[in-house]
DNA sequence: CTTTGAATTGACGTTAACGTAAACGTCAAC
DNA sequence: GTTGACGTTTACGTTAACGTCAATTCAAAG
């Protein structure tokens, strides 16, 4: 029986997700990212994994919320502004006027996020705009969009 | 009458709208941007406007072009990229392959914004999501979530 | 004609988000 | 016992996207 083992071995040991642990290296390769990014990200206090002796050990929480931070990232978000969002998750919920205020930048939060979204969709639409007269322009020349 | 005149005194001169043309200083106050930051852009080949001896003459199709690009740096987009969408729609039309190249191109785009927008739903519904249980916390409490 | 004010071109400074390299520890395998 | 894969810290390098400052030019106003 195992009772101590290397983070590598550990990844190889479940096969089941619940509790599961993650290494540095491991989390890398699935998100596409290097080590280096990870620690710098723990360096901002966007996640702080456990550890052993000085080797770090994620969680599968830890892993979720790597995949939320890259998420933030791929939206255009700034660390910081994700290191804040991720701060609102995390406050005290205990006082009424703190959830008076959680509600607030969670508002204000969407807003800015609906924002983006009719940008974006602006953006889809010229850019189907094009697809749709470069399609006909094809057609009328004779030829088949979809062909090679 | 007139027959030169600074761009600060052409903006004014004109109310209608169409062959305007806009100072430097004028873009930024409207886009909440600097002149340095227009004329970076200029550096790195995202506009061309008009000179009148050194000073940058902005024409309509200019001022859509900035906005444009703003709208591509909110999305995230980098300075090279929106280059590389903004020349996409200058190419070369005339030959069928060139055709061909837009349209593979343009889809390429349009997948990666429908990629952004489905990361984007995601946090949109999850904040959502947050603001719904703040606010029956907050109603369970007896406290009105819309109260100050 | 002088001052003012907006425009210009360099040139260097700055911040964010990592990359890269050095120097080291640790364990399993050969 | 050394090799190799993986982990660590410390520290300096790099790129993008501007900011900032200095020195000029140039037209308009007083």
């Amino acid at each position: 029986m195992v009772l101590l083992m290397t983070a590598a071995a550990a990844s190889q040991a479940a096969t089941h997700d619940l509790p599961r642990i993650y290494s540095i290296a491991e989390l890398a390769r699935e998100f596409g990212i290097t080590a280096r990014t990870i620690r710098f990200y723990e360096d901002e206090g966007l996640i702080k994994p456990r550890r052993q002796g000085l080797t770090r050990l994620y969680s599968s929480h830890d892993r979720v919320r790597l995949g939320w931070i890259l998420r933030g990232k791929r939206l255009g978000f700034s660390l910081a502004e994700i290191k804040q969002l991720l701060d609102l998750y995390q406050v005290d919920r205990t006082g009424v006027q703190q959830l008076r205020e959680l509600l607030r930048r969670s508002r204000v939060h969407i807003e800015d996020l609906e924002r983006r979204r009719a940008d974006l969709d602006q953006h889809i639409a010229e850019f189907k705009d094009v697809e749709a007269q470069v399609s006909q322009e094809l057609r009328g020349r004779g030829a088949d969009p979809n062909g090679d």
